[in-house]
DNA sequence: CGAACATGGATATAAAGCATAATCAAATTT
DNA sequence: AAATTTGATTATGCTTTATATCCATGTTCG
């Protein structure tokens, strides 16, 4: 389990009728519980967290960009942004150069290394959704993805 | 956002194409993360987190049995299930009797205070659920609670 | 029976994850 | 030029989660 959430996700053996099976957040969440297992267990073995993962790869994507810009795209405060910049940079993944304009600012990129290795996490987070998901029939797969895709535009009814 | 997972749910406006937004998985986690946000927030005005509410739920349903059941069944180790049943007696709404047959162990259930927050907090958790996946259409809400019943019994393909 | 071992519950403790306040230097504003 | 803002950082605290250990009771087996 993670977070605050205790959602029991292994209760379904339980021979009681569990109110939370009522729940699609409660199966949402049991979902999210099975993927993330799995893909950490996957990024680990690049030595990859699913913070440095998702870090790497933005950084891939969008060359240039700054710390802060960063952080604030990938949800992440800036203080908690430091360390794993810093160990991408350690690990010679990305560079951070000054910006010539702002020199308080860095810019971020990927080294020849850094899009290597996003590439081989692309590659192994591929194979594992294939591996998860191909065991919907096709049409539940795209239906599943097509209607999580529509959720996200919700804001969480202010 | 949560957990170690840092999975930008935020990149959307990014200018560029995330790759990550190519992943199911991805998307997966991003409606979750709505859904808790907005879940934590409802539990939260009956002064409970998601951990009091799972486990007061699952006493509340299955009378007579013991810590270590019950924290097996919610996947929290027992240690750090100490202090949420603590929680949970010093605020009357369970109690904690001393099994005959086996004076180690404590006997958990609801008391009245606890049963009627209960269902406070399922009836809260109901309205929540209408909110949120009320957008959907009935369709798409029908297929999305039916496929993520089905995704759970898969197992992290070992 | 009694020693060895297993189990329910608790304590102590450590490692992550996540958030806030405050610092420093370099911009920008006025 | 002084005041204010901003990028990056440090320090720090809180929460969640995991592990190792301990105590008391139960169980197993020589």
């Amino acid at each position: 389990m993670s977070v605050s959430d205790k959602l029991d996700c292994k209760s379904q053996q339980g021979a009681h009728a569990n109110v939370l099976h009522g729940f699609t957040g409660y199966h949402l969440r049991c979902a999210w519980q099975v993927v993330q297992a799995d893909l950490m267990q996957v990024l680990k073995s690049l030595d990859l967290r699913l913070a440095t993962y998702s870090t790497l790869l933005l950084i891939a994507e969008t060359p240039d960009q700054r710390q802060s810009t960063l952080a604030d795209t990938l949800g992440i405060e800036r203080p908690n942004f430091v360390a794993i910049v810093e160990e991408l940079e350690r690990r010679g993944l990305i560079t951070r150069t000054r910006d010539l304009d702002d020199r308080r600012a860095y810019c971020l990129n990927a080294t020849s290394a850094g899009l290597a290795l996003a590439d081989q996490a692309v590659k192994a987070c591929q194979a594992h959704e294939e591996k998860l998901f191909g065991q919907l029939s096709a049409e539940d797969r795209a239906q599943l993805d097509r209607i999580l895709r529509q959720f996200r535009t919700f804001e969480s009814g202010r």
